[in-house]
DNA sequence: ATTCTTGATATTGTCGACAATTAATCGGTG
DNA sequence: CACCGATTAATTGTCGACAATATCAAGAAT
């Protein structure tokens, strides 16, 4: 997950205000002073527009002339809107997984789902781990695709987004156990080469993890305040 | 689709050289000088990095530090990964749209399509304005989804990089008439909120383009030489 | 009191020059 | 003749200064 190291001034801006944002340190829809972060990281102003300009190509901050940049605002909606593009491309990345897993790989995730029942165990499902652990079961399966530009898009911006509201509106699942055995399920699909029936099981565990998000939204769940 | 007028000098020079990349008019792989593109453009080497590094946030081109920005390289691979997420987004809008979209709007699209087959008639088939009707078609779809970041990433990365390949391999698709008869079936399906259906019948349309251009590449198909 | 105009201020946009790093050239040596 | 190293050239990275534009505040007119 880890880049390698930033060699430029402006690679190593881009990478702190990606992770301020995405770490919730920057409020949403408030506005990034070119100055004032050019002071804060301590070098000019170049460097400074040229990591805004490439947070404006990734979508995370929008931009009008000559008023300023704007950090993207949040919503429930779009969070939701995300769980709906994640349902049908995981599903299409667990079917092509099927085809294209090497059994190491099979096995290693197996091992994986392992550490996360114990952590899970020990911290009784409400862990922190169990979140990254999650986002690790399915950034692997994503990894094992053999789809470049399904790899791109899903653990390049998407999953920034969906952490970055993970931190913000606390988007525990409290529902650890059922998400480990579909979790399981998915990977017994995955091991017999059944790529349809990891499709439907992968589509039916996001789909499940969006219907209860959206019931909590719905009733008068609401964001921290900025 | 036409964007406002770009009021700066950055905008500008980002908007025309992403479509001098759609449109091929940059060989894939070639390196972009910055100096030279300045020159080009008549303006400073500042605005000019800027759109590059806005470029490289939607992933059209590849910059490694101190040695220069290249064209992203172009491989079959790479448009048939784009049509399996054609396949399943595609769908995913499709399926929305059944719900959201209104009378006026599926009106509209039945009076397109006529027009496509108009045209479609008068110039057998082959068309240029087909190709781009066959877009218009998908992307108001797209558009009448109602999920902002679906319609975000299919009508703002994915699409570019369709009519990109479209440009470089001439992937016209030589069956009009059978690709027109699905679209009015799909036409109908929205007609009658019928979303699960809308959704088969666009994934299978999009199946369909994407076997038969993967037909043509292992017959020896190959790219046009830069 | 409200609204419009007008000026002051701050922020963004652009430029040219200099420093740092890589790529290329050229000369030397086995 | 091939290969390696050092110097040179070219390109990229960074900076500070200036110009253009928008935001804000105060004052005048209705």
């Amino acid at each position: 997950m880890n880049q390698p190291e930033p060699r430029t001034l402006s690679d190593r801006v881009f990478t702190h205000i990606q992770r301020a944002i995405v770490r919730g340190d920057i409020p949403g829809g408030s506005k990034l002073s070119e100055s004032g972060l050019a002071e804060q990281y301590g070098n000019s102003r170049g460097p400074l527009r040229e990591a805004i300009r490439r947070l404006e190509g990734c979508k995370l901050v929008i931009r009008e002339p000559h008023s300023g940049t704007r950090m993207v605002s949040l919503s429930t909606e779009e969070l939701l809107d995300i769980y709906h593009i994640r349902e049908v491309m995981e599903g299409l990345a667990c079917r092509l997984a099927a085809a294209n897993m090497t059994q190491a790989q099979i096995d290693d995730m197996r091992r994986l789902l392992d550490q996360h029942r114990e952590q899970s165990e020990l911290k009784d499902g409400v862990a922190y781990f169990q979140q990254e652990g999650d986002l690790d079961f399915h950034y692997r399966i994503i990894s094992a695709s053999g789809n470049r530009k399904l790899v791109e898009l899903l653990c390049g911006e998407l999953y920034h987004l969906i952490r970055m509201y993970r931190y913000r509106f606390s988007t525990q699942q409290n529902r650890p156990l059922r998400a480990f055995t579909e979790h399981q399920q998915i990977i017994d699909a995955l091991a017999d080469r059944d790529g349809e029936l990891a499709e439907l099981l992968m589509r039916r565990h996001i789909r499940v993890s969006r219907d209860r998000l959206e019931e909590r939204i719905k009733s008068g769940f609401e964001a921290a305040p900025p």
